[in-house]
RNA sequence: GGUGAGGUGGCUGAGAGGUCGAAAGCAGCGCUUUGCUAAAGCGCCGUACCCUUUAAAGGUACCGAGGGUUCGAAUCCCUCCCUCACCGCCA
């Protein structure tokens, strides 16, 4: 959420940076700014208004004290009373819908993020490693998973319909493999503390994190409870602390959770083509900060940094581009996504995107830290993939297959996985 | 699911229709005094919003949430949520 403030003191800025995203975000601007001095106007006079309740009935309290007879005043502050009302609601009313056109509007993107449309302008950052050759034509994942009895797309169909998998025999295995392997690597050596969190969550949550109430559609929703089905660890993490102060001495915080990840992928074609790359369920480690607002940019940095960290130990070429200010998610305000080579697609594959919200979050779910000059002010929050799984899975089945059609394990994977190839 | 007890500032915890934004204690900040890994005394110390300015002053709201009664609600009434205890059911 943008701190009205800002709206209303820099009112070019902020349309300007939003333009910068294209879509019409830029043009609500007025519309709220109308909202807002609309819903000024009306406090200013409903405060007025119970200031002079307030002095009259203390008048009153007053006078009995003595034993006086306060029939008349009581009489001349009746009429006071439905005027706070009426004014009480109208100004309840302008402030909901303030709050309901500030959570429509995304985030400003960072000075320095690239300019452009959409992701073609996203301009690369950095690659790792090389495309692998190949003696011959290399596989797809699907037909490679399939023959090696990984995984089967047609049994999950039966029991949840398209887009879902049930991994079996060494699939299940090398899934609860790179789990352990993930978390591992992030608690033990990058300093991230594991938790574990409920997989369904409040519309609250959601409305934190900024899923709501824009992408409603993307959502599982469990409509006798108001419960919905995490899209993504980022919600239930992020949220642990929400409504929170926190001690300076508490930051950052970091931490990596395993969840399974729900999303309806509502107006996504031709979603069932593709084997493991788009799903409506799918295991994700993520990672997750909450620091002051001075290092937030370093820690997102070291955040893409810990996710690449993965594919280096697993010896997978990838690249890192940045998001120009078109292809930004709603909340971010800079972003790296994280791209692995997948020899079977002949393509590169999202497997992390690392962002920095600002405070955009944060004043969403009032999450807010005391400083060292004793203020409240609110958290930055990060989060990135470290990473999601079943396109790690594609990228090692693509990449290390063998021309008999077997895979091999890269070796920091054997002791979780506990056999040096599949098939 | 049932019964009971509760939800008050960063924390603990009083208050039971008017002078209560709310005692006291802890923590924090400042000063004083004495001195070595500390003690005592004094003072300050909630949040959001509005107005005016951006320095200070002022105003309004907030005692789990939302309604109601009243000239006036932390306090009385209703609904809901959460926490704890016990019982029931159950991986």
């Amino acid at each position: 959420m943008i701190d009205i403030r800002l709206i209303r003191e820099q009112t070019e800025f902020v349309r300007s940076r939003l333009a910068a995203r294209g879509g019409e975000a830029h043009l609500r601007v007025e519309e709220i700014l109308e909202c807002d001095r609309e819903r000024r106007s009306t406090e200013t006079r409903l405060q007025q208004l119970q200031s002079d309740r307030k002095r009259i009935s203390k008048e009153i309290g007053a006078r009995k004290a003595k034993g006086e007879d306060t029939a008349s005043v009581e009489a001349e502050v009746r009429g006071l009373g439905e005027d706070v009302a009426r004014l009480n609601e109208a100004s309840a009313l302008l402030e909901e819908r303030q709050r309901d056109l500030l959570l429509q509007l995304p985030n400003l993107p960072h000075d320095a993020a690239p300019l452009g449309e959409d992701a073609s302008a996203n301009p690369e950052i950095r690659t790792w490693g090389n495309r692998p050759d190949f003696s011959f034509s290399p596989k797809s994942h699907v037909e490679l998973g399939e023959s090696l009895g990984l995984f089967s797309f047609e049994r999950a169909a039966k029991i949840s319909g398209s887009a879902f998998v049930c991994f079996t025999g060494a699939g299940a295995r090398m899934e609860r493999a790179l789990l352990n392997f993930l978390l591992d690597l992030h608690t033990q050596q990058h300093g991230y503390q594991e938790v574990s969190t409920p997989f369904v969550v409040k519309p609250e949550a959601l409305v934190g994190t900024s899923q709501l109430p824009k992408f409603e559609e993307q959502l599982y929703r469990c409509d006798r409870d108001e419960l919905y089905l995490a899209p993504t660890a980022e919600v239930p993490v992020t949220n642990l602390h929400r409504e929170e102060l926190l001690g300076l001495d508490q930051l950052p915080v970091r931490y990596a959770a395993y969840t399974p990840c729900f999303r309806r992928e509502a107006g996504s074609a031709g979603l069932g083509t593709r084997g493991l790359i788009r799903m409506h369920q799918f295991d994700k480690v993520e990672l997750v900060k909450i620091v002051q607002p001075e290092q937030s940019f370093e820690e997102l940095d070291r955040l893409t940094a810990d996710a690449e960290r993965v594919l280096q130990i697993l010896g997978l070429h990838y690249r890192v581009i940045e998001l120009c200010t078109g292809d930004l998610g709603f909340g971010a305000c800079k972003t790296y996504d994280i791209e692995v080579w997948a020899p079977g697609q002949q393509g590169y594959l999202e497997v992390s995107s690392c962002s920095n919200f600002g405070d955009f979050q944060a004043r969403r779910m009032n999450l807010r830290f005391k400083d060292s000059e004793g203020k409240n002010r609110f958290c930055h929050t990060l989060n990135g993939s470290g990473t999601a799984l079943p396109r790690l899975f594609v990228a090692l089945l693509e990449t290390y297959q063998q021309p008999d059609g077997s895979v091999m394990v890269p070796e920091p994977l054997r002791p979780y996985f506990g056999a040096a190839k599949m098939g």
